[in-house]
DNA sequence: CGTAGTCGATTACGCATGTAAACGATGGAG
DNA sequence: CTCCATCGTTTACATGCGTAATCGACTACG
């Protein structure tokens, strides 16, 4: 091993991009999935053929997103990461980015522009009362 | 005028990538500004050299950004889109990915991952209050 | 036993991005 | 009038991403 990866803990998980991210979610949805279940849950909606589906599998392993299990002679993925986790960390992104981290401009910002539908207010209303209790 | 785009209204803002996105910062709080100026504010910070900064800023203003206005020999740069708008669709886009377009999820995690402070939550109540009345 | 289908792995290729140096025009100093 | 500093523009190059074809291995069918 001439020059192994420590690879202890210390690793923050790569960014995932946007095609491999529509491919986590059909993992989160359901897994362990083969190249080919994953195909068919994403190759029409988004036009792709299966070569596709399998790089981004490949690159998404690589990154340490995708854990794979062998099942024969095919492979079986799971996801290594959480969505939780994910979805966390491309919030705090964004807050972060736009919003200097205070997460209540961006509500304010969704207020303004229309982008809360009446269940959204009352569902966080709800939200809000659970939160103070 | 062989081939002229039509340009009349049709076109959504192309994507400023997150490097450009600091460069958008720095007019959006002050401008017109020279690029030289621009990089008086971001060089530092972010390890940049001016000649980065000239590329991001044409690249913004292909992208339609930016505009530029010529003062001398030199030219004047200042924002095309507002930030607003910017900050509109990255939330939108956001929020369409990772929560099915609903708001109310998005606050529902920021709320679950401590995201929110005492703050945040009486200034996103005062919202609420006022968006009923 | 050979052959066709299927797998993951490898290679490809164009465009976007991050980062910057080189170049040509030009205006101001001497 | 000449030369240097400074513009914006052009060119450069590595990496990442989107999209996919090809390849070598293996298995199942005939």
């Amino acid at each position: 091993m001439s020059e192994s990866a420590p690879l202890q803990s210390g690793d923050q998980p790569e960014r995932i991009s946007d095609a491999e991210h529509a491919v986590m979610e059909v993992l989160w949805q359901r897994s362990p999935l083969t190249a080919a279940e994953v195909c068919e849950q994403v190759c029409e909606p988004r036009g792709w053929s299966l070569a596709t589906v399998k790089t981004l599998l490949s690159r998404l392993v690589t990154k340490q997103a995708l854990a794979t299990e062998p099942d024969g002679k095919r492979f079986l993925y799971s996801p290594r990461v959480a969505r939780e986790a994910y979805v966390g960390s491309e919030s705090r992104r964004l807050v972060d980015r736009l919003f200097g981290g205070r997460a209540a401009p961006l509500f304010a910002h969704l207020a303004e522009s229309d982008a809360l539908t009446e269940d959204d207010i009352a569902e966080i209303e709800a939200l809000l009362k659970e939160l103070k209790s």
